[in-house]
DNA sequence: AGATTTTTTCAGCTGTTTCTCAGCTTTCAA
DNA sequence: TTGAAAGCTGAGAAACAGCTGAAAAAATCT
């Protein structure tokens, strides 16, 4: 799958690179109008990731200058939080979906994910860890048939978790992914969830095997080692 | 491949000259930030690495500056801990990675290679020596089918050996590859570490060949010699 | 606004890892 | 055969990573 980004503020630009590079995907970027809109029209690509603010050309001008050049790539818009009105001038110009900033990366993962329409569990939505499952449409999980109520952050780290079972996640890749890409996030704060995680899904299932490993000096893992 | 320093540490500024130069890379180094900008500007480097406090002009000018005029050369900027807010500077200035120190060569070889695009070895891909196997994704290390726990140093150590199978590594190679530049290890921790690691990758199998093996007065080798 | 929940940091505790040291063993050459 | 150099290893001090209760800060609800 490759994906281009067209995004002049290179910290947000590499580490989106970087992050879906690590998702197995082959990631052009460009930092202004006009390079990208050259990139987008004679490279073939899955998705575009196209910033409003941009030096030379805009995002719209881009976003309506590939539609009418019969470029029909699915396009993510990224807005900052005033351009409301921009959005939807990006949509009316052919942008397919849009992202507020700051957001996290787990966020725009889903998105491109949505856009390039490869469901990564074929049964609907719902991720499962042995009896651990997670509903991404209700947003409901569970272990066993008991109900089991996270907060919001809980609820995306486990799904960070989830959809890499087996594998070590250090707390780096876990703040990259579950929080914005602005937030200064202490590792001290994702041993913190881990701990509620597993008040909630280990600790009160005292017969079953707990699920949310630690793998001292390395990270974190949901699930049997693969 | 070309790699321009701009350090005015010396003692950095050599150290990764003579790591990067055993890994076949060609490296100009520079102590100030006039000397590299004017370097930078009239060579052709493939990556230049850069460190944010520096005489004369400092990293994030020299990379404005770098940008401004069209070179387009991946930069890895280096930052000391403190300075985070520079760090983002510096990725708005226009660099395309950081590293903050002090660091292990070995980090520092990785990301050079990422921003030159050379093998992917970050996604999936397993180091095999005989019928022992090493997962840099998953952090796994199995011998047969027996898997075997390691601390992060061990572990760090495994690598170096296994990306450089049958070729005999000095203890000033595996200091300067596996700890950071500025730690100050005497070469009888090497010896302990791999007593370390034979406990856990040969002693508790006996029936097979040992595969860690000590040349005196050169290093030590894992694997039949090539 | 005040109350409640969620998010994040902090400080103290624990067990583990890292690293050095000192004494021991092996190797090799004179 | 013996002495020096190189390497090995058990023991222990210091540093560190991870866990947790509690409190501060921020967001959300009523």
């Amino acid at each position: 799958m490759r994906v281009l980004i067209i995004e002049d503020e290179h910290k947000i630009a590499n580490s989106i690179k970087r992050g879906l590079e690590q998702e197995a995907y082959a990631v052009d970027a460009a930092y202004d109008g006009e390079t990208g809109l050259d990139l987008a029209l004679n490279e073939d690509y899955d998705v575009i990731i196209l910033d409003l603010m941009l030096p030379k050309i805009d995002g719209v001008e881009v976003c309506r200058r590939l539609r009418k050049n019969q470029v029909h790539t699915p396009i993510l818009m990224l807005t900052a939080k005033g351009q409301l009105n921009d959005k939807v001038e990006g949509l009316n110009a052919g942008a397919d979906d849009y992202l507020v900033k700051p957001f996290a990366f787990a966020e725009l993962l889903a998105r491109v994910r949505a856009l390039t329409r490869r469901p990564r569990n074929s049964i609907g939505s719902i991720l499962t860890v042995e009896d651990l499952s997670l509903n991404t449409l209700t947003f409901e999980v569970k272990r066993g048939d008991k109900s089991i109520e996270l907060s919001k952050k809980e609820y995306a780290l486990l799904e960070y978790l989830m959809r890499n079972p087996g594998r070590i996640l250090t707390k780096d890749q876990i703040i990259n992914h579950v929080w914005d890409y602005d937030a200064d996030i202490l590792p001290n704060t994702v041993e913190v969830y881990i701990g509620y995680l597993r008040n909630k899904i280990d600790k009160p299932f005292k017969g079953r095997p707990p699920l949310i490993h630690t793998v001292r000096g390395f990270g974190y893992r949901i699930g049997r080692h693969r």
